[in-house]
DNA sequence: CATACGTGGCC
DNA sequence: TGGCCAAGTAT
C-alpha cells in the first residue's frame, strides 16, 4: 500500500477539486444547496442505486414533501408510494422515522456531526459522514463503494472491500487526505471520479484527472484492484400466484411487516416445489421471472378459488393503483392484462 | 460478522 | 443468459 507525503496530499486535493469545479456534476438537484434535509433524502435514495435511477424519484419526492416537517407529517402510505419501484423499501420507512426524530425529538434541530447523525434510522457510517461533510463541513471521509474502488487503486490497498472489517482500513487511509477546507466537495468529487473515469468496469484511467496519483495504473496492475470476493448466487424459488376475481376486483395479499417486500401488496403467493403441482391450471405457458439480489422467483399465474385469510383483500384497480406495489406485482398485473 | 434487503442496466 | 455492478444499513 502506498503512503502519500504531505506534499502529494496537497497536490492531490488541488488536482481533484480543480477537476470537480470544472467537470463535476454541479447541476445535480441535491447539490443546489446544502440543506441537510435535501442531502439526507438524496443520500438515502442513492444507497445502492445509481444517479440516473434516482433523479426522477428525487424530484417527485421533494416536490411532494419539500421539508423535513412535511415528511414527518405525511402518511406512511404516501412515502411508500413515492418510493415505489426504487427498491430496498426499509429505506423509505427509516427515512420517515429519521424525519420524525428530527422534528419531534430534536424540535427541528439537525444533528451536525457524523457521530450524532448516525443515531438517525437508516443512517450508517457512510451516510452520516456524507451529510456531516456536505451540510456541516465536518472533515470526515464518506467511504462508499466509489471511495473503496478509487482509493484501492490510487493507494494499492489490498483489503477485500466486500469485508466489513476493511472499512476502517479505508477510513484511516482516506482521513488524512480529505481536504479540510472543502470536505463535502472532496467526498463528492471522489464519487464523481468513481462513476466517471474510475469505474468498476472499463475504467478510463488514461484520461483520468488523477492518473498521476493512481499507483495501480502506473504499476500496470489496475485490473487487480479493488480486491472483492464474489457474492453468492440467488436461490431459485417457484411460486403459484392466485388470480381470484370478484366483481371486477382482484384478490391481493399483504406481505408481513418484516422481510422481503414488507407490507407491500401482491397476488397471494404460494411456494411450490414443482410445476407438476399446478400443471394444466396455469394461465401462462411461461412463468413470470423476477430476480432479487439473493432470490430468483419464477411465478406461475393460476386462476382459482382460495379461502380468505386475514391479510387478504379484494382490491379494485382504483384501490391498488393508489397503493405501493412492488415491481414484481406490476409484472404480474401486466402479464394478466396481456391475456385479456 | 455474514446475510437479508430491490431494481435496472450492461455485456 | 446469468453474473456483476450501483452514493449501504440493520441485524
Amino acid at each position: 500500500m502506498e503512503i502519500w507525503s504531505e506534499a502529494t496530499i496537497k497536490n492531490f486535493r488541488h488536482t481533484l477539486l480543480d477537476w470537480y469545479d470544472q467537470e463535476g456534476r454541479a447541476t445535480l438537484p441535491w447539490r443546489i444547496n446544502h440543506d441537510p434535509y435535501r442531502v439526507l433524502v438524496s443520500e438515502i435514495m442513492l444507497q445502492q442505486t445509481q444517479v440516473e435511477t434516482v433523479l426522477p424519484y428525487y424530484e417527485r419526492f421533494m416536490q411532494a414533501l419539500p421539508t423535513v416537517q412535511d415528511l414527518a407529517r405525511a402518511p406512511e402510505t404516501q412515502v411508500l408510494k413515492l418510493w415505489e419501484g426504487l427498491g430496498y423499501y426499509s429505506r423509505a420507512r427509516n427515512l420517515q422515522k429519521a424525519a420524525r426524530f428530527v422534528v419531534d425529538e430534536l424540535h427541528g434541530h439537525w444533528p451536525e456531526s457524523a457521530d450524532d447523525l448516525q443515531e438517525l434510522p437508516g443512517v450508517g457510517p457512510y451516510t452520516s459522514a456524507a451529510i456531516a461533510s456536505i451540510s456541516f463541513g465536518e472533515v470526515v471521509p464518506a467511504v462508499d463503494g466509489n471511495a473503496y474502488r478509487v482509493f484501492s487503486r490510487l493507494l494499492k490497498i489490498d483489503a477485500d472491500i466486500a469485508q466489513t472489517k476493511s472499512r476502517k482500513i479505508f477510513y484511516d487511509a482516506i482521513l488524512p487526505i480529505v481536504d479540510p477546507a472543502r470536505p463535502g466537495d472532496f467526498n463528492q468529487a471522489i464519487m464523481d471520479l468513481g462513476s466517471s473515469y474510475m469505474t468498476a468496469k472499463n475504467p478510463d484511467s488514461e484520461g483520468s484527472p488523477v492518473r498521476a496519483f493512481n499507483a495501480a495504473y502506473l504499476d500496470g496492475v489496475e485490473a487487480a484492484y479493488p480486491v472483492k470476493t464474489k457474492k453468492q448466487k440467488p436461490v431459485k424459488q417457484l411460486f403459484m400466484a392466485t388470480v381470484s376475481e370478484d366483481a371486477g376486483r382482484l384478490l391481493f395479499e399483504r406481505r408481513p411487516d418484516s422481510g422481503l417486500l414488507a407490507g407491500f401488496w401482491t397476488f397471494p403467493l404460494e411456494e411450490i416445489q414443482s410445476i407438476d403441482e399446478i400443471v394444466g391450471e396455469q394461465l401462462h405457458i411461461k412463468p413470470i421471472v423476477h430476480v432479487f439480489t439473493h432470490r430468483r422467483w419464477e411465478i406461475w399465474l393460476v386462476k382459482r378459488a382460495i379461502s380468505l385469510a386475514e391479510n387478504y383483500d379484494y382490491l379494485s384497480p382504483a384501490d391498488w393503483q393508489q397503493r405501493a406495489l412492488p415491481t414484481v406485482q406490476h409484472k404480474l398485473l401486466d402479464a394478466l392484462e396481456d391475456l385479456q
